[in-house]
RNA sequence: GGUCUGGUAGUUCAGUUGGUUAGAAUACCGGCCUGUCACGCCGGGGGUCGCGGGUUCGAGCCCCGUCCAGACCGCCA
């Protein structure tokens, strides 16, 4: 047996126990006559003692110790003479008997403690020492917990766990697909899932009225901070259902996660808001509501004196920031600036400042009377000693812009709190979004997204304005999940299909067999999928998903410890019929 | 595809207007120390300033190119 306790296990009631341990060595701190070694494994610290004038050969084995050397010890627990109150096992040490190296370790490149001095690129290509330390262990801990809640709760509402393929067909619309050659069937490919999305439905007709799964998937796109090249969902599907059941089972769901994971509860219906309300107020489709400061749109609404920047823009909002009338000139400047910067794109920003005694001081001063900034002002319904920060342009660009600002302005304020969540349901999405270049429309969610009953009458005259049934779980301004009520009656979704630009031929070769299925009694039905990886970095309360995965890509979709995606041999290539063709290489 | 930021000791960083031998902290190594737990004290070693080119009497610093990392825009039904 290696071991008897972990490190992790030994309290005062264990003295005069024997025991043996295993672990790594975090630290050796040598007094001369007396050694000491800080032993850890995942479930904590234990203290080792060497005592010279007990066993000098013993204590000699300790100072030949470094840091991160396997070793396994037997040992005396004993009650410390001083105690640590920092650990759990602060009361009780270990006076070793016998000392085995189990394995030495080179010096590692970083050190191996909460607040490392390593860097995030050494982090990644050393992961496995990365993942020795507390906080990112906590991570992974916290996702185990959070699968597992997950699990029994859709369990215990009758969810089936089923598993659908990772090798499946590529469908054009969407992300671009990770692909995979086959070597039996030359120059064909299969694709790696988006979403389980068309299975699920299948298994909907299948009769597995209630399905659930925590699965990869993986998208070819661009990365960011919280989008992985491959990422897990919780994907879920009911059948006979409409919105509002998915909205409150869901609703359920999300509030045991809060109180089981996070002891938070949440005592109020999720908010639902529409989402050009959404858009309206907050220019966004994932607002973050934990702070109000609402746009005011005031396009039209104000009288002109030949400001042209009002007069003349497609759209005039603003937001109120409270207690913010003092910001110097530079603090303004510093505003303009960040959202003039060219990914948020606004072409400037007006202020006004409601000073503390009543009067206003305003950038536009020059084309408008006190009594009518004091009217523009009252849109806001602002108070003394507020600032108001107006920008005005094209409608989408400017709601953006504001959009940002808001967040700027809610960070520079501390309204966003990381220990306070604020969750609503975003609904009424539009079904279908058009696209200037490909002059087309596409599905805003995806083309088996159901229209709203009362809009069906406008797929033929105005389908620009057809909502959804879809909807998005938004916490803290972060999508977490989104699904909708899907079309489960062929003539509908072959239309749908028509609306999207495809051919009946396109259709069929596509989407044929999910067509086919419909055909054999379907139930109505419709699900949700959430983002794993971001809900718990939410509850951890990072911003990057990479924190919670244990071998996460880097901002180039490269795991840079094992250096992939790398080439391959020749003859592997030649297998599967397919040559490499990069311009300016061999 | 684009914009921005960064790359200097094992590591995290500082490095002035272009000017002598490139520094700090930490880690590491050696010595001393019997109650430490971020142990302490004394001493020591450690640099292709990402790479290539250019400007200059002189480049860590300026210019061009390139690679790598990160953030963002486009993209992500």
């Amino acid at each position: 047996m290696y071991r008897t306790h972990t490190n992790g296990d030994l309290r005062l009631s264990d003295v005069n126990r024997q025991v043996t341990l295993c672990g790594w060595v975090q630290r050796v701190r040598n007094l001369g006559g007396m050694t000491f070694v800080d032993l850890r494994d995942r479930y904590g610290i234990t203290q080792l003692v060497f005592d010279s004038e007990k066993d000098k050969v013993l204590v000699q084995g300790a100072r030949a110790l470094g840091r991160e050397y396997v070793i396994q010890i037997d040992g005396i627990v004993a009650e410390r003479s001083n105690k640590n109150t920092k650990i759990p096992t602060g009361e009780v040490e270990i006076i070793v008997q016998k000392l085995v190296m189990l394995n030495p370790s080179d010096l590692p490149p970083f050190t191996i403690e909460d607040d490392t001095d390593g860097g995030d690129e050494l982090r990644m290509k050393y992961r496995y020492l990365d993942l020795r330390r507390n906080p990112v262990r906590q991570n992974l801990e916290l996702r185990h917990r959070f699968g597992m809640e997950v699990r029994s709760y859709l369990s215990s509402l009758n969810f089936l766990e089923v598993e659908t393929p990772v090798l499946m067909k590529s469908t054009p619309e969407g992300a671009r697909d990770f692909v995979v050659p086959s070597r039996m069937n030359p120059g064909q490919f299969y694709a790696l899932p988006q979403s389980p999305q068309l299975f699920k439905q299948l298994l909907m007709v299948a009769g597995f009225d209630r399905y659930m799964q925590i699965v990869k998937c993986f998208r070819d796109e661009d990365l960011r901070a919280d989008r992985q090249p491959e990422f897990t969902q919780i994907d879920c599907e009911m059948a006979f259902v409409d919105q509002e059941d998915i909205l409150n089972t869901f609703e359920g769901l999300t509030k045991h996660l809060f109180k089981t994971i996070k002891n938070y509860e949440i005592g109020y219906l999720f908010p639902r808001i529409p989402y050009s309300d959404a858009m309206e107020k907050y220019g966004s489709d994932k607002p973050d509501v934990r702070f109000e400061m609402q746009f005011e749109n005031l396009t039209g609404k104000i009288k002109s004196r030949g400001f042209k920047v009002f007069d003349e823009a497609e759209y005039v909002g603003g937001i109120c920031a409270q207690g913010c009338s003092e910001y110097s000139r530079k603090d303004l400047d510093q505003l303009t600036d960040f959202v003039k910067k060219p990914q948020i794109g606004a072409q400037g920003l007006v202020y006004i400042k409601c000073n503390n005694d009543g009067s206003y001081k305003s950038s536009i001063d020059k084309f408008y009377s006190e009594p009518e900034i004091k009217e523009i002002a009252a849109y806001f319904r602002s108070q003394p000693g507020d600032l108001i920060l107006i920008i005005a342009g094209h409608r989408k660009k400017s709601l953006n812009a504001l959009c940002e600002l808001r967040l700027e302005m809610g960070n520079r304020l501390g309204l966003r709190d990381r220990k306070k969540f604020a969750p609503l349901w975003v609904v009424d999405f539009p079904l279908l979004e058009w696209d200037e270049e490909s002059q087309r429309f596409y599905a805003m969610h995806h083309p088996f997204t159901s229209p709203k009953k009362e809009d069906i009458g406008l797929l033929d005259s105005n389908p620009a304005n057809i909502r959804a049934n879809a909807y998005d779980l938004v916490i803290n301004g972060v999508e977490i999940g989104g699904g909708s009520i899907r079309i489960h009656n062929d003539d509908l979704q072959q239309k749908m299909f028509r609306i999207l630009g495809f051919s009946e031929q396109e259709a069929e070769d596509q989407f044929g067999f999910l067509m086919n299925a419909f055909k054999y009694g379907a139930p109505p039905h419709g699900g949700i999928a959430f983002g794993f990886d971001r809900w718990v970095s939410l509850f951890a309360g990072i911003d990057s998903i990479r924190d919670v995965i244990a071998f996460p890509k880097n901002n180039s979709g490269r795991d840079v410890m094992n250096d992939s995606p790398s080439n391959i041999h020749d003859n592997q290539l030649m297998e599967l019929n397919i040559q490499v063709n990069l311009p300016g290489k061999k």
